[in-house]
DNA sequence: TGTGATTGCACCATCGATGGTGCATAATTG
DNA sequence: CAATTATGCACCATCGATGGTGCAATCACA
């Protein structure tokens, strides 16, 4: 309380004023005190001496000692893009809900860079890991092996860890099958105005594309050559990609795939650089969930995995002796649809006020 | 290199492998060793054996020695909205940058969270704290100021602490501006076809109302009353506002501000429930970029504030003794404009696969 | 060859918390 | 009332890294 405090109270401050031992005061404060016969008045006394200097421990001391630092880490490749993002809004509240502290950092699709993030995250002690998306899988899986680091891949095959992954096989056929049966109630559709856009040679991007496959195989008898572009996961890339199509053929598929929203991005930005007629009459599925990109100017199908379910897989795997892999269904979103999302789980405390007009 | 290695190396297990003692070994490995007058043989010696052990530092334990830890802090409200996500990216960045480790919270606007969240940052004794869009900002410069804890604020005015701010009435002013000479383009405007949606009593709404009211002054010469609705950062809030404005007048507003691209997942929610007509003609201001919201089927103009400035400057200010208030001005983005971002900076390893057609 | 400077490193306390061990004192039992 | 058990807590080493201090060995120089 008083004005003093500058640095931070400790065991060894509490166990002067309360004229307890340090170690006494500790487990008081960390709760072990019932099992170590401390009486209730000493730990009442201790309890409420903590509160009045709002002691809190140094986390960072008892990670040392106990080896448990109550971190866990989650890799992403990028933040800035909706479904990252929300993954990052679920894993925090996963991981406080289970009393640990998330820390969540990208590689940027850098092998290089998510390995130095992932030893950061390990020179810090974090007692487990979540990796989703890693460019190299492998390799940080490695670095997980050599710390002795419980870790789990979410949304990406893990040969070697347990892995969550969304049903990208069955999400792709779903997704297809939408915006070809959509498409199709606008006009006549052959095998070649169904393409797909994006990804690159990764296990969940394969899947698409196999799903992308055995339904233009089943709905149009047979498969057009070259009717897939990978463009990675880059945006210009992929704006260059309809940059091409466009000026091979003078307009955009009829009906097309995109394979990631990162992907779709490439598809904004040759929008920007075409009037309304270069996309007027197209059908798009996009293996991702954007809200705002549900209400383009043209039929936008969307898969959304399901986030929260897969993480909370997540951490059971990490209890699980041997690796598993588990799969998720995800959701085929319709166009023109605003889900609701972790935003709406918030209590906003100012009430709205109602305008008199 | 032997498989054995299930525990991380300490300096004391390349003390005994090289002979030399521990503190040798650290200085060697912090680099503080020239100044300890190390020779360059020993040096190496204990570098190639750490390099042999990947030896990595305890920084737990090092920070618990030298009280710094190397880390920031970043407390968002929220993460999956492209503001605040972009935000964590570019952070991440720049601290990295700095040789300092990012770690993300968000406080999820509730005053109470933000607390637990900011505690459990200095329980792990970060440096110091960039904290963006705090319900509660004074709450938290509170526990900052009892901890010690250096910190700026981000997108908030900063009574007792420095901050980075977005000229937020400057942009209101341009942004009202554009979406009113576009309005006016699409036929006659009065004062009463233009509204604000969104926000809530915060220095940001506040500045934002002001630059619009004032806009509309200059424009109209005098300002409707009730042209403004409240709703809070919640999408569900702001759907229903715009619902009951149509109840009320049988359509939308010819041409409105909304406060945050949170409050704009309320106009996409209003949106799905009702066809295009509802909006065929309406004119968009939202102050926040998203590159999909930018395409939406009517004109949309936005406001993009200077992240990385801001973050820079932020850091910046860390160092300033007294605290000191930034503005950055924010950038008017027209519709349909995708921009770069920070996954532009990316390398995407996998080169595309251009087709054969 | 003796003296002082320099080089190269080891020693040790320390950061804050933890948990095993041990020892008084108090309560219970026969 | 002595012997036993239970209670309540203090002591101490430890986690891994750091940096001040001190000391032996080597070197320079007269």
């Amino acid at each position: 309380m008083s004005e003093k405090e500058r640095k931070k109270a400790t065991i060894y401050d509490l166990s002067v004023l309360s004229g307890a031992s340090p170690s006494t005061v500790a487990s008081v404060l960390n709760g072990t005190w019932r099992k170590r016969r401390i009486s209730k008045d000493t730990a009442s006394k201790i309890l409420s001496l903590a509160r009045e200097h709002d002691y809190t421990a140094n986390l960072q001391a008892r990670a040392l000692r106990s080896s448990r630092s109550g971190l866990v880490g989650l890799l992403l490749p990028v933040y800035d893009n909706r479904f990252f993002s929300s993954m990052a809004q679920t894993f925090e509240s996963e991981a406080r809900k289970r009393g640990l502290v998330p820390m969540v950092v990208s590689g940027r699709r850098d092998p290089e860079e998510e390995r130095r993030t992932v030893e950061s995250l390990i020179a810090y002690a974090i007692d487990s890991l979540f990796i989703a998306g890693a460019t190299d899988p492998d390799g940080v899986h490695e670095i997980c092996i050599r710390a002795g680091l419980p870790h789990v891949n979410i949304d990406l095959p893990g040969k070697f860890a347990s892995s969550v992954i969304a049903d990208n096989r069955q999400g792709a056929e779903a997704l297809t099958s939408a915006i070809i049966r959509h498409a199709e109630t606008l006009g006549r559709l052959g095998s070649n105005d169904v393409y797909l856009f994006g990804g690159r040679d990764d296990h969940a991007s394969r899947e698409r594309i196999a799903g992308f496959h055995a339904v233009k195989q089943s709905v149009f008898g047979a498969v057009t050559k070259g009717d897939i572009e990978i463009t990675g996961y880059s945006p210009g890339a992929t704006a260059l990609a309809f940059d091409r199509f466009f000026d091979k053929h003078g307009r955009l598929p009829k009906c097309f795939f995109i394979n990631s929203s990162i992907n779709f991005e490439g598809l904004l930005r040759f929008m920007g650089r075409h009037d309304g007629e270069a996309f007027g009459d197209i059908v798009v599925g996009c293996f991702d969930y954007d809200p705002f990109a549900s209400f383009l100017p043209f039929p936008v199908y969307m898969i959304r995995p399901n986030i929260s379910k897969m993480l909370e897989r997540g951490f059971e795997l990490l209890e699980e002796p041997k690796p598993l892999t588990i799969m998720i269904t995800p959701e085929l979103v319709p166009p023109r649809t605003a889900l609701e999302g972790p935003l709406d789980a918030l209590k906003d405390p100012s009430p709205p006020f109602v305008f008199a007009d």
